[in-house]
DNA sequence: ATAATTATCGTCATATTGACAATAAATGGC
DNA sequence: GCCATTTATTGTCAATATGACGATAATTAT
């Protein structure tokens, strides 16, 4: 018996991670400089090629290792969108599904190596154009930052920028970065402290710093930044976000 | 020169598409009978493969003219998520990536045609399992109706399941379609109309129906639906979904 | 010790919501 | 034509959330 349809075409399919974080007060996204043609020597989201028998998320995190030079996954990844295949790669039609990786700080294969050098970049210059990216990667980091400034407003992934256990100061500068704003610390304060299911106390303090102590927070069991506590809202009513700073101090 | 690196792996794409509707007060997906294995006999969304220089929307616009007999894109299109490519598809490494439609209900091509047959079924019946869904279309479905759902809240889409003229009561019955909720008439229609950049008053009025004529909006300009318009929110504060109903009457 | 810094609690006016009363304007039955 | 019924629309009111900011607490810096 034959079901016979025509045969389909193949495409190569890539995925690449738009790796966030926040740090020196300001969004960070990771990116690689090119070895190889195409867009040899500009910059690019880290990513590559899925290989047989792989899940999305699964060959994103192998890309970040391999790329990045991370061994575990480092924060909160999930899938943004896809893009192509038509009229991306002057090599031909190549699907890409981008990722979006929300992390703390984390160290990179440092620039200057000779194989490959992935380092952070401030998002906002990025995408004012002061780096020349590779492909659609400056579309593609745009809507990944749109995705994580709307994700901020009513899930718990503030604190995937975060260590495991933070300050409410601490995730308030993560959303100042996120958003480019500078939100009340009190009413930030009263917001973060009072939703029910966001936050859990540890009963231990901050040390070091300047000023008081604060208390040290963790996310509560609910919030956890997994896939499916974020699909739903935690944040409810959400924190909405206010007008972007003009720019001045 | 040559830029030596393995010749990557190529997979079939498809594009699938959750075409829902409100009809009959329910929301109602359209779905196809397959004739072919795999799944012969089962339903399945309308999709089929992506053709070499083809973009993904224009894939998705393409099979639904093919699989329901549309002539027009009928409402609104948007990317809901990509899927695969391991362990969805009995034939081997299939990459999927769902697209979202909702549209005022529109007809398609019969069933009990010889050839295909396409239908709209109460999303309620097949995420209760009453049908049996090819592939992992079960859950393509249930992320697509939650993506609904949750662009209610912050976006003007529910009027892409009305008409381009419509009462404020009509929209309403789309919100308690797809939340499955019996909101307020009253405080529904203080917010739709005190939403700016929502709704446009037509100046014209319903008639034939039983009760008070309504008056006819259409959307406000800003807010029509096209993806520039709905990225971004437009009822800020969101309008909030209650819980669903319990299930009585 | 004192100043500076940051955390945390409170206050108050304003905006938004949810529940529901009341009125307006049509249709349908007689 | 008259009245009950239905639906649309305006309004009221208490509860809740927000934004702006005062005041106090508990540290480090000098």
């Amino acid at each position: 018996m034959n079901t016979s349809y025509p045969e389909p075409a193949r495409f190569p399919v890539t995925v690449d991670v738009v790796a966030l974080t926040v740090s020196a007060g300001a969004l960070q996204v990771l990116l690689i400089t090119r070895l190889i043609e195409p867009f040899k020597g500009s910059m690019a989201l880290p990513g590559g090629f899925v290989l047989p028998g792989e899940g999305l998320i699964e060959a994103a995190t192998r890309e970040l290792a391999e790329e990045a030079g991370v061994a575990e996954q480092p924060g909160y990844l999930e899938q943004l969108q896809s893009y192509g295949p038509k009229g991306r790669d002057p090599r031909g039609d190549v699907l890409t599904v981008a990722h979006l990786l929300l992390a703390p700080n984390f160290p990179v294969i440092a620039a200057g190596s000779d194989a490959a050098s992935a380092g952070w970049y401030p998002v906002k210059d990025v995408l004012a154009g002061e780096y020349s990216l590779a492909f659609d990667h400056a579309e593609i980091l745009s809507d990944a930052v749109e995705r994580a400034r709307s994700k901020l407003e009513y899930s718990p992934l503030g604190a995937a920028f975060c260590t495991p256990e933070f300050t409410i100061a601490q995730l308030r500068a993560v959303y100042d970065a996120v958003w480019d704003t500078k939100l009340d610390p009190r009413n930030f304060h009263r917001k973060a402290t009072g939703t029910p299911g966001f936050l859990e106390d540890t009963g231990k303090m901050s040390t070091g710093e300047a000023g008081r102590p604060a208390a040290l927070f963790r996310l509560a069991p609910q919030a956890h930044t997994t896939r499916a506590a974020c699909a739903h809202a935690v944040l409810n009513p959400p924190l909405m976000r206010p007008a972007a700073l003009t720019g001045q101090d």
